[in-house]
DNA sequence: ACTATTTCCTGGATGC
DNA sequence: TGCATCCAGGAAATAG
């Protein structure tokens, strides 16, 4: 499941190989797809347009487009547009669970379930696969992109435990809201969540600052490992050159339901909180 | 203003 | 072997 460190590497490796490209030809899939731009408004905004930088912002991978040398419809502009920007566009990639962008040769086999294909002119192709179809693809033109919740990585800590104060939600349930921190998914919360020594049902506002302090550190412990790591694969998930990440088999406490906690031996507990498996350690856990 | 629950979707695993 | 059922989960929508 692509989360922070997951979107992190693809938006790297697109940073190393498709910044300066430029989009000849838009294809979208025809069945309902994952949109939430119109699909002629995606197709027109990507066309022609260079990619001037590729970034992250929590799980949305935020693509900059420059379209000043965008062939444009002869049409009579009705007044001069001199504000600036307005050659610039985005697309956005949210990959929910399943979804891939990759970066392909063209004579690559069209994987099932690919969605878009931008060809560029490099020759190679910008495909979007997502079985799942939890994944969602969008277009900003006018304003840009922006999306609540502040980065895990980039929070200072005394913002980071005033996030919890007051919250009566389970500290699991609070770490997976995007609202507060973005770009924190299931395996890094419980991850986090072991290292920190933390019970994921615990009320969030309970949490005393010596455990935020550890939550706080194992937060970018993990993510930065993770990331190092080329991401966690579990099921679908690979990078934007289709390979596979590492992290998988650092994970303490993530898919290892009944089997020794690493610490202390001790069977890794399951429970689900607000629908989500959550895995922790009933031991070291507190 | 919060919080909890439901919904979307398909492949893989499980059960009879 | 085959078919039905369940489960995974990010985030938006809905309900309380």
């Amino acid at each position: 499941m692509p989360e922070l460190p997951e979107v992190e590497t693809v938006v790297r490796g697109l940073a190393q190989t498709v910044v300066g490209d430029t989009i000849e030809s838009v294809w979208l899939g025809s069945k309902p797809e994952p949109l939430k731009s119109p699909a002629v408004v995606i197709e027109r905004t990507l066309r022609h347009a260079r990619i001037a930088a590729v970034r992250r912002m929590g799980k949305h991978i935020v693509i900059e487009l420059d379209r000043a040398h965008a062939r444009r419809p002869k049409v009579r502009r009705t007044r001069s547009k001199t504000s600036p920007g307005k050659d610039t566009a985005q697309f956005i990639v949210h990959l929910g669970m399943t979804g891939q962008l990759l970066v392909s040769k063209p004579d690559q086999e069209l994987e099932k379930h690919t969605h878009l294909v931008a060809q560029l002119a490099s020759g190679r192709e910008l495909r979007f696969v997502d079985p799942r179809r939890f994944g969602r693809l969008a277009v900003h033109t006018r304003n840009g992109f922006e999306t609540a919740g502040l980065e895990p990585l980039d929070v200072g800590f005394e913002i980071f435990v005033s996030l919890f104060r007051g919250r009566k939600t389970p500290i699991k349930s609070a770490l997976l809201n995007q609202k507060l921190l973005r770009g924190v998914g299931n395996i890094y919360a419980d991850e986090s969540l072991f290292r920190a020594g933390v019970r994921p049902r615990c009320c969030a506002a309970s949490l005393t600052r010596d455990q935020l302090r550890r939550l706080y550190d194992s937060i970018q412990q993990v993510l930065n490992q993770a990331i190092a790591a080329g991401g966690s694969s579990v099921s679908d998930y690979v990078n934007a050159q289709g390979e596979p990440g590492f992290f998988q088999f650092e994970h303490r406490v993530y898919g290892r339901e009944g089997e020794p906690c690493l610490v202390c031996s001790t069977p890794v507990k399951r429970v689900v909180i607000a629908g989500r498996s959550s895995h922790y350690c009933p031991l070291c856990q507190k």
